[in-house]
DNA sequence: CACATTAAGGACCATTTAGTCCATAATTAA
DNA sequence: TTAATTATGGACTAAATGGTCCTTAATGTG
């Protein structure tokens, strides 16, 4: 009953992920691990040594596969200003989505855990720096590309702007109502005039 | 060993409040809320019937002492405009001082629980919604006073207002810098022009 | 004084929790 | 063929979980 190297542990984290993602940490138990991962006690135990370090092995995951996703889109020809814009309108259109409203992972994570738990604090603040220099090369790229603000330091914009993505999310999981969601996306974007 | 009367329910509620806003709903076992709200384990559930039920009382009890909070601040004589920086910069001086990273509560259960607690979910609703009426009446007042623009829609501003808000005490929980919550306090407030 | 409240204390419950450990089976490499 | 890997299944634990229930004690009210 147990085939060698069977089980692919990034798979795995990414399923882990998934449940974190939707359930939370504290309301997410062995058994649902167990079950989403595919593994058992014996081997969950034997590869990650704990809930705990799964949790944060799952922080990580999600910092490497946003990564690739986001260098994706800023490495985009179109103009920055509209990658900007296409962020925002790509957070809306997930959020008012049937099924969508599990927010984003490290907002969720920052808000559930952070206080008590610096170690996972360190690493979503890690994935939150990520997000804002993601916006901060946009920014400036904007600004030499003309259609951003150029009088606007890129540094406290790109702030702005991932402070301004995770106030949307939050929103959006009280009441994912697409006009209310409209309106901030539109408001938000305005500062980069 | 029981003198009847004795406890006041909404001081217990308080304290109950407390428990869930700085630990969660999960991670608050009924021993912290007994503890908490200094009752015995047979009166916490003749009085309020389970941990659930509680919860969602100490969402009302927040909506309740909030609004009185609130409707105080907006009935300053101080120029409307001044009174939503004052929000704002209160937001960012709490998240910065020792043990004030708890964040806003009504954002806190929305993160957590909003997405299975559809109880939760419409009173958090509710309660941010009250957030929003109350920079809806700010921002047409600042309209008419003349320093928040008044071409802008007053709804959208406030659903805008709302949600920048609470980014940054999603952002503050993550890492509570001062100067990056400045620059988004700052920026935000620059849709006011 | 007597009676109804009101609360506390504590026994009790089934379930679930995260986590340990070991024997077993399948596989690959030497 | 043999030995080292690698994973599984399942037994097991100790603690904690939310919740029920019943007895007892103190109090206010008639």
């Amino acid at each position: 009953m147990a085939r060698p190297r069977e089980f692919d542990t990034t798979v795995a984290l990414g399923k882990a992920m998934d449940v974190f993602w939707t359930k939370g940490y504290e309301a997410t138990s062995l058994c649902d691990l167990l079950e989403a991962m595919g593994l058992s006690k014996s081997s969950f135990y034997d590869t990650f040594g704990s809930k705990h370090e799964v949790f944060l092995a799952t922080i990580e995951h999600y910092k490497k596969t946003m990564t690739a996703q986001i260098t994706g889109v800023a490495s985009l020809e179109s103009p920055a200003r509209k990658l900007i814009e296409s962020l925002f309108d790509r957070a809306v259109s997930r959020m008012t989505e049937e099924g969508g409203q599990r927010g984003c992972f490290l907002n969720n994570c920052a808000v559930e855990v952070a206080l008590h738990d610096p170690a996972a604090a360190k690493l979503i603040d890690g994935g939150i720096s990520l997000v804002e220099d993601t916006f901060f090369t946009l920014v400036e790229r904007g600004q030499r590309e003309g259609d951003v603000a150029p009088d606007k330091d890129a540094r406290a914009l790109a702030r702005y702007l991932t402070s301004s993505l995770n106030g949307l999310l939050v929103i959006a999981k009280a009441n994912p109502n697409p006009e209310a969601l409209a309106d901030i996306s539109q408001m938000s974007l305005t500062a980069l005039d």
